[in-house]
RNA sequence: GGGGUGGUAGCUCAACUGGUUAGAGCAUUCGCCUGUCACGCGAAAGGUUGAGGGUUCGAGUCCCUUCCAUCCCGCCA
């Protein structure tokens, strides 16, 4: 007998359906009659045993066991419906029933009964009983959707998907830093960012490349916004007139998936996160770092450091920009050189500057861009400037002795990106496995 | 890495100024109950109060050390 979803059971009233699934809840009546509430991926049903024979009339079912049923699809009595809040408006009467596995007594609670959810930490030590919560398994249907969309909208418009190591012999010098790693009897590294290969792909005349991989930070940031490994999404594309290029790209991008993820998830993500998702509109607001720093002056927020932004002038500069330009995003460009890795490349009239961006969401950063210097001499000479190791690069700087077109790219953290588009609290929520300074388990 | 807060049963929490045997709900096990849906009722089991040291007649509670968690800052996506 085929297995039936749950969200199929309102077509199927008066059949007979095998399902499968978690026992979320279960209510003994008496030894004769037993509720359980089942849930597959699709969603839940309330289940009735009355009196079967041969059987333990489902009271051996512990929470969270897998079962697997055999019953009837039928209306629920009238007057059990309008009591009900929480089941829809059918069951299944059990014929009769298997566990599959029987779960045993859970280290944190998950179904409604939780007063209070688990702390972090205990739920990242079970994080797969934490996900088996049906609003934590949005995130991640969410997430594939986000994912799909950016790559359909890459696919479309002449990018390559590439795979680049992750095992490095060189840092990539992105400022983060940086793994070593064993590699038989020589020091390795751990990749920060794709931005070396991606630019040897610019060199290799691809034009247009994205990578959605992992990266590695061996930084001891113990935040709500930091973790030692994610998934990044990059991309960089030849023939650029400016860094100007690179926004647009991705501000279309971005409006692109979001727009596909509210088409596809707007709903349930209202109903079960309270988040209204709105699709951005384009062009994202841009500033560049001086008006942003007037801007803050302005509003009262001191300034920490030039040329940068503390978390705080970031946080500011997000409600500001939402409550002044009605927009959750924004570019702050033409950061200092002192800020910025050495290929950045510099404004022509002011070589303080570089053509460079960062991308706020929520007063949050989740992209780092840039128009790279592709003139093999200014890299160089833009390298040893910031002290840099020529030998241990020169492998990169190679790159651009042959013929580079002009280009640029960005680099962006959709685990950042989907913890504010849903509200999550920490980025720990919007990832399957979260890694930090000390966890390393699951 | 710096700072704040915290650590009590499997989970979530309680325990007044230090005071007898550290409690409750949920989970687990057992008993009862034909319609519950956070079902209800009864019972059992479950603890080196993160760890180590100290003060005291007496420490979950006060002090020191240490470990861990969490949030903020820094670093960054």
């Amino acid at each position: 007998m085929e297995r039936t979803y749950l969200k199929d059971l309102p077509n199927l009233v008066g059949s007979t359906v095998k399902i499968v699934g978690f026992a979320e809840n279960q209510r003994e009546q008496s030894a004769k009659l037993t509720f359980v509430d089942l849930r597959d991926i699709t969603g839940k049903v309330q289940c009735v045993a009355y009196n079967l024979e041969g059987s333990e009339n489902m009271r051996d079912v512990t929470l969270e066991s897998v079962i697997e049923i055999v019953g009837l699809v039928k209306a629920r009595p009238e007057k059990a419906v309008k009591a009900d809040q929480q089941l829809g408006a059918f069951e299944i009467e059990v014929k009769e029933y298997k566990i599959l596995s029987k779960s045993e007594g859970l280290p944190l609670q998950i179904n409604a009964k939780a007063q209070n959810e688990s702390e972090a930490d205990t739920r990242m030590d079970y994080r797969w009983l934490d996900l088996r919560k049906p609003e934590k398994l949005l995130t991640f249907k969410v997430w594939t959707e986000l994912e799909r969309a950016m790559i359909e909208y890459w696919t479309t418009n002449n990018y390559m998907e590439i795979h680049t190591p992750k095992i490095l012999g060189a840092p990539s010098e992105t400022g983060a830093e940086v793994f070593e790693v064993k590699y038989f009897d020589r020091t390795a590294y751990l990749a920060q960012s794709p931005q070396f290969y991606k630019q040897m792909a610019m060199a290799a005349g691809f034009e247009r490349v994205f990578e959605i991989g992992s990266v590695f930070r061996a930084e001891n940031s113990n935040t709500i916004r930091h973790t030692t490994e994610f998934t990044g999404y990059d991309a960089e594309l030849s023939y650029i007139d400016s860094h100007f290029d690179v926004m647009a790209e991705e501000e279309k991008l971005i409006a692109f998936a979001i727009q596909k993820v509210v088409e596809k998830y707007g709903e349930e993500i209202k109903k079960t996160m309270g988040v209204e998702l709105k699709v951005p509109t384009i062009p994202f607001p841009k500033m560049t770092m001086v008006e942003a720093k007037t801007i803050l002056a302005k509003i009262g927020i001191k300034s920490e450091k030039e040329g940068d932004l503390s978390s705080e002038e970031e946080k500011a500069l997000g409600n500001y920009v939402e409550t002044e330009l009605h927009h959750d995003f924004v570019f702050v460009t033409d950061y200092p050189i002192e800020v910025r890795p050495f290929y950045h490349m510099r404004h022509e009239d002011n070589q303080k500057l570089t053509k460079s961006f960062d991308l706020m969401y929520k007063g949050i950063e989740i992209t780092t861009g840039a128009q790279r210097e592709h003139r093999y001499e200014k890299l160089v000479e833009q390298a040893k400037e910031k002290g840099m190791n020529i030998e241990l690069i020169q492998f990169y700087l190679d790159f651009f002795r042959y013929g580079m077109p002009p280009h640029g790219g960005l680099g962006m953290g959709p685990s950042r990106l989907l913890m504010k588009m849903l509200g999550l609290e920490s980025i720990r929520e919007s990832m399957f496995i979260f890694r930090n300074p000390r966890r390393l388990n699951p």
